[in-house]
DNA sequence: ATATCATAACTGTGATCACAGATAAACACA
DNA sequence: TGTGTTTATCTGTGATCACAGTTATGATAT
């Protein structure tokens, strides 16, 4: 877990969650209280409250009035529009990333991607999560547009729990996924456009990861 | 303004605020004190205090560490960036909208796209921005993917402040913008990939109008 | 054993208070 | 008339309490 460094209280928690979150160690329907939440974290009822509000406007938590948050069980439509967005963004900031990369990035690039397919092989499937978050992260970073970032991890806080899920019951039926390194090859040879398209295609196949699923 | 249907006080006060945001109602820099504005909207501190982090979680103010809320003032990297993210999340989302629309929906948009200009060749600054906002979220709201309408409500609430400024400036210089036309022309063609160019070439007009600014 | 209902334990929400840091105002001094 | 310093006011933040709805529990009756 990376470190919340921050000033605020309400921050931090929200930091920790929303990282639990991406990572699908939170599963979907399960609870979230603010007093138990407050207690494991040490501190007041305050912080959480407001982590878990800021969580559920991001629709990364669901808080009917009066009743606990939960992580969202996520319906096929639901989750097919996700992805469309994430493709939509990512896609964009691929292209973007495309024109700002260096060696040493895509060396790096290179090496989650083998990451990644190495946990899907081995049928890891919190490992393929985290790589596969890491790998998009540091394209999407190098897009040089903060905004694009943070509605792209938004995004995965959403996806995560459900995709820990569909992973879970998939990693045994389908063992190729070389998406990632097809968008290596098209960051070293500078096709920005590809990469995009490339891109758009990688979130695309969440979708049908999951028709298969049904 | 629209009323503020929902249980929660926090949501009505976060409503209400975003609404002004969004409008321009809310000049850059301007700062926003959670009791002040308690005691304005007749309700306790705590509602108000979770609105403004929610608004400040979205980046639609900004709320350093025990200094006041305040009204972002966007840097023009900022606000390119910005416009950047609405183009390509809208021109998706008018892609989407056009193959969902039937006649009543773009004559409606017809009668929007009319509005506009009136205001725009009026002089009206603020009628400009809220019959502009209204014909895009006539659009985006028949994409059929609310996530998508969210996050590009988001983008306007972040750029409504700037917005308003740059137009009182620039309302007098400028005064062709016949880009709504052109997009309600492909609607009814049913060009959807044309409708889509054409929105993203819309948001990015605005970045434009900004650099003539300067 | 199963269904029904009362009760107890839980939930988020709103209000209020104490506190420390930031800002502005007031004052003293040159 | 400036200028530096102190004081007072205002800021968000965290904690705690009361309250009303929700959910789970357990007892009672069928």
């Amino acid at each position: 877990m990376t470190v919340p460094p921050s000033e605020n209280l309400s921050q931090r928690v929200y930091e920790v969650i929303r990282q639990k979150l991406i990572l699908g160690e939170l599963e979907p329907s399960a609870p979230l209280s603010i007093r138990t939440l407050a207690e494991e974290f040490g501190v007041s009822a305050m912080p959480v409250r407001e982590a878990l509000r800021q969580l559920a406007s991001e629709q990364a938590l669901i808080g009917a009035a009066k009743k606990a948050y939960r992580v969202p069980d996520l319906t096929p439509k639901a989750a097919a529009d996700l992805f469309f967005v994430r493709s939509v963004l990512e896609g964009a900031a691929g292209e973007l990333a495309a024109r700002n990369m260096i060696g040493a990035d895509i060396r790096g690039l290179e090496g989650l991607a083998q990451e990644t397919s190495a946990a899907w092989v081995a049928g890891d499937a919190r490992g393929y999560i985290k790589a596969n978050f890491a790998f998009h992260s540091a394209i999407n970073g190098r897009a040089g547009n903060d905004d694009l970032l943070r509605m792209i991890d938004a995004l995965y806080a959403r996806t995560g729990p459900w995709l820990a899920q569909g992973i879970v019951e998939l990693i045994q039926v389908d063992r190729i996924a070389d998406g990632h390194r097809k968008i290596v090859s098209a960051l070293v040879a500078g096709y920005a456009k590809e990469v995009r398209r490339l891109v758009e295609e990688d979130a695309q196949w969440a979708i049908k990861l999951f028709q298969q699923m049904v």
